[in-house]
DNA sequence: CTTGGCACTCGGGCTACCCGAGTGCCAGGG
DNA sequence: CCCTGGCACTCGGGTAGCCCGAGTGCCAAG
């Protein structure tokens, strides 16, 4: 129903749409692409490509641009994620390198994707369900009072201040501490709370309401409240594109993590990536903002997603092809820690 | 050289214009404050105020707008910091309390500040430098690798990683950790320099190689480089206050952590609150900007800057009072754990 | 020093207008 | 059956002209 060159046609009109923000006509279009037909020719296929739902006019006087199911096929099927040159690949590699810190990684991954794509750049921190136990630490405060540290294999760090029930010593943490250690290292956090359940066996019944207490926040901290932080960068990007409402809505949007972490969690596979155009993430304020998104870190032990956020009127395939290169690097990075 | 009347019609055009974002006119004037003259002395009056650099006409048939100069002006005779009703403080204070963790504090004291003053609120974590170290632990990762955890008492963690040059073994470990938290336990970060230059001599020679890694690490990680984060929240604010130059400038300069630790820093005194306006922050496109900031915990402990950044145009007794409240119950909060 | 009067300025909004890009349609030709 | 050139039509956006009203500065009188 749609030839080779009506495609061709729409294939036109989104990369010329693209790259010049204007609604392109069908005498452009012949000029700046060789098709060998004339003007005619094309405002006949774009009549029908209209028809179907892939272009629209703005104004009744203008050329087309493309709708988001225009989009929609052209990701699909009328383009090539661009590939990276050797030598961008290799400034990626040695920009990322110089990190010396989990948390540097991901804000030079942010700094980076922002900048390949002139995009919002969205990183979520490495996901502490897929991640190990390397350490449990307690520190004693002051009476009562335990702050709680667990290491995992990413390198990443959490803490969490726990009130004890009954006073303790210098004995009875060293011995907790060396339970929750022999049990819990190497052990990936999404097995922990069956490990936990059965914990309080190994412990002194003297112990046991210090030991509970310390067991509940950790399941608490991260079983149940796997806080994935999400972090933005290149915000700056976004007063370029244009866009078509407000540019509050998108800043509103960009500012909640919950939707964030919507936005990436939509990315349903871990290796690939995915582009949801417009209406598509149905989030209210970005719709007319496409995300373009895909897991990070190996593939036996996915650690989390990025990506790029921006205008529906994007450049797709070097997006997906930074967002692409960016997630191989960094998982990579992280994989050698 | 200037009265009182003209004193109350700067402060009377400052205050308006706030509130309206548009010229003020001398009949205007009259009618919405009770000036008890007649227009034609406000004009006389205005003059003057031109004359001497405090307000501007932006066209030649338009009323007044303040300078810098007449901000500056109104912000140090001129207006009082609004202080919070009870009720507000109430609300603060629950607000900030639901927090459990560092990060979360500061996270909801940016996002508050954000949401009292409809600007972009900005936030400094707790200083290292002027904090002390709480525990000090040494994780074993693979060959050659240890993992420096350092707690300080603020319940900041800092993680950092060292390859050390020869093997060690669990013993080796556990000794050089007790002699660390021996020396540095309740030391503030910025003793710790001295501390470690004489360490070395407490050390099995065969640890020398070992112990001399980790040192330096520490040393670097958290003297040196005291990474202080900023945080920013509520930059969709910047869209209702149209920047005369670029939102973009902006919102560049805000994502530079430099420029905002710059920005903070300039906050000489600790308790009070200091005011930048337009040009007097030096930061290149932040001429059309303010800064309101103070800094946070209690007096004989400083912690750290926050405040708020906004169109000059901004209403800088609210914004004042927002910003000390906030650090206040913030310092107080952290003072607590 | 204040006040009312008065002439002057000029930005912004309104209308009218034209131009040109772009379209849809149609009839003719390969 | 599809392509092509021709032609009439539409309409957004830019330009020019215009007026209005807010606001000013100045001046002379109280």
């Amino acid at each position: 129903m749609l030839d080779d060159r009506k495609l061709a046609v729409l294939r036109a009109i989104v990369e010329d749409y693209v790259s010049t923000n204007e609604p392109v006509g069908s005498r452009a279009l012949v000029e700046r692409h060789n098709l060998d037909v004339s003007p005619a020719t094309i405002r006949n296929d774009m009549a029908v490509l209209e028809e179907q739902g892939y272009i629209v006019q703005p104004h009744t006087s203008a050329g087309r641009i493309p709708t988001d199911k225009g989009y929609r096929l052209f990701v699909d099927k009328l383009s090539a994620i661009k590939p990276f040159s050797t030598a961008e690949r290799r400034a990626i590699e040695t920009f990322l390198a110089g990190a010396y810190d989990l948390d540097d990684v991901v804000m030079r991954t942010v700094r980076l994707l922002a900048q390949l794509t002139r995009q919002v750049a969205v990183v979520q921190y490495p996901s502490l369900s897929k991640s190990a136990v390397r350490h449990v630490e307690l520190v004693p405060l002051v009476e009562r009072r335990l702050l709680v540290v667990l290491i995992t294999d990413t390198g990443r760090v959490e803490q969490r201040v726990v009130d004890v029930p009954t006073s303790y010593d210098e004995d009875s943490i060293m011995h907790l501490r060396a339970v929750l250690n022999a049990c819990l290292d190497g052990r990936k956090l999404t097995d922990i709370a069956t490990i936990v359940a059965d914990l309080p066996g190994r412990v002194d019944p003297r112990e046991r309401p210090n030991a509970a207490a310390v067991f509940s926040v950790i399941l608490e901290t991260l079983v149940e409240r796997h806080e994935e932080k999400v972090i933005v960068g290149g915000a700056s990007n976004l007063t370029a594109a244009d866009f078509s409402q407000g540019l509050r809505e998108v800043l509103e949007a960009l500012e909640e993590q919950v939707v964030l972490m919507r936005l990436l969690g939509e990315t349903e596979d871990q290796t690939s990536v995915t582009v949801r155009i417009g209406a598509e993430n149905d989030v209210l304020g970005l719709r007319t903002a496409s995300v373009v998104a895909t897991g990070y870190g190996s593939a036996d032990r996915p650690l989390a997603k990025l990506g790029v956020v921006g205008p529906t009127r994007m450049d797709y395939p070097t997006a997906m092809g930074a967002v692409r290169a960016v997630a191989r690097y960094t998982g990579q990075i992280l994989a050698e820690s």
